[in-house]
DNA sequence: CGGAGAGTTGAGAAACCTCAAAGCAGGTGG
DNA sequence: CCACCTGCTTTGAGGTTTCTCAACTCTCCG
């Protein structure tokens, strides 16, 4: 337990904007987010940018970069954060004594397998509504998780971010938000998101 | 060593069409390919299907469903095809006894993640031929570093299966295929590909 | 030789994108 | 403390890509 403690001794802090890390990096730690909210995201040599993930508090990022030794996305903080760096060869070593830790670590980079066919059935295979609609059903229930409102929250990314995420441009996001608002399922304020019929914002997901 | 050999020793074969396993079902073991060709797809409630992959010999598959001790997709043969059994628990408990064997893990599921998200850069942010094209050449690659032509293979895949994959409808996939081919990139007869023009492939997906 | 599944091709429709203009909000410097 | 500036968001109109529906062809088996 002592040796847990030390593993995640190491705490940072980032501003808004500031980068955790950048794709090419030399990998040696993972992060846990404690505080704040980041994005990843892939850049293209042609300047594209493909966001491949939002990260809340108890979240760890940096798995991609484990199998070359380097990182493959860069994370940047959306606001104010706070992480705990885990020097990762330390972590293999500790999970070589701690079955219990072994197994977390690898049902956390399974989580992010499974997390990645999401949004691959998502990308693939759903029009630009239901896409939306899983994307705040997805922040609606960590939110959730986290003991904030499944409701009402607060967006830390531009309309362009979230359309990167969703392979839509940031004018389809934002008429996706007004359309919904029209018909009653949201109150949308800018970056202030109320969901008024969580009910049938789900169905648009699983049948529509 | 023995440890290592009798952790591969169980072999088992399958026709073309049989599942390998199906979502849902408890999970045991990692699945290392040994011959033949297989995909992976999960399933929406409403029929809608997507392909989240193809695996080809030395590829493992099952990593999805560590995090849960059930699959999350279903996975199946494309021809008829050899798989070795890898005992989860077993793996996990002789990777605490040999660092290598550990890391090695830790890089295929790495590996897998960094896979995840360059599918994502494709369905959220390519265009029809740039996907097909990135499609044409990872199987192009994949069958090289296994020995074979890196411009002249046979697709074990439905149209519909490279679709779905793709986040394309089958008419599209045919369609730019077609397209592919009145331009001199490829020849196409059916399942039977001869990349002509690799270096232009290469030059739709990193800039067009 | 016949049937079933797979693939190709065409025409029209739908979804989404592009370009453009205008409105808003938040931060900064005077 | 206010005005301005910048970046973000919204909304509209028209264009492009991809989808849908349909017909036809091909290939592989039995």
């Amino acid at each position: 337990m002592q040796q847990l403690d030390a593993l995640t001794s190491l705490k940072r802090t980032f501003r808004r904007g500031e980068y955790l890390y950048r794709c090419g990096e030399h990998f040696q730690s993972l992060f846990a987010i404690r505080t704040g909210f980041f994005k990843t995201q892939v850049l293209h040599e042609d300047g594209r940018e493909q966001v491949t993930g939002f990260q809340m508090p108890g979240e760890i990022i940096g798995l991609d970069a484990i199998c070359t030794d380097a990182h493959t996305c860069d994370a940047v903080a959306l606001e104010d954060s706070e992480i705990c760096e885990i020097p990762f060869d330390r972590l293999e070593t500790l999970s070589r004594e701690l079955p219990s830790l072994q197994r977390h670590l690898h049902k956390i980079m399974s989580r992010e397998i499974v997390r990645d066919q999401g949004i691959m059935m998502l990308l693939g295979s759903m029009r630009a509504e239901e896409r939306l609609a899983a994307f705040l059903l997805n922040l609606s229930q960590r939110f959730s998780a986290r003991g904030y409102s499944p409701t009402s929250f607060y967006l830390r990314m531009t309309r362009q971010e979230i359309g990167s995420y969703l392979g839509l441009k940031l004018e389809t996001v934002s008429r996706t938000f007004s359309h919904f608002q029209e018909h009653g399922l949201l109150n949308v304020r800018v970056r202030e998101v109320e969901i008024m019929d969580l009910i049938r914002l789900r169905s648009f997901v699983s049948h529509t």
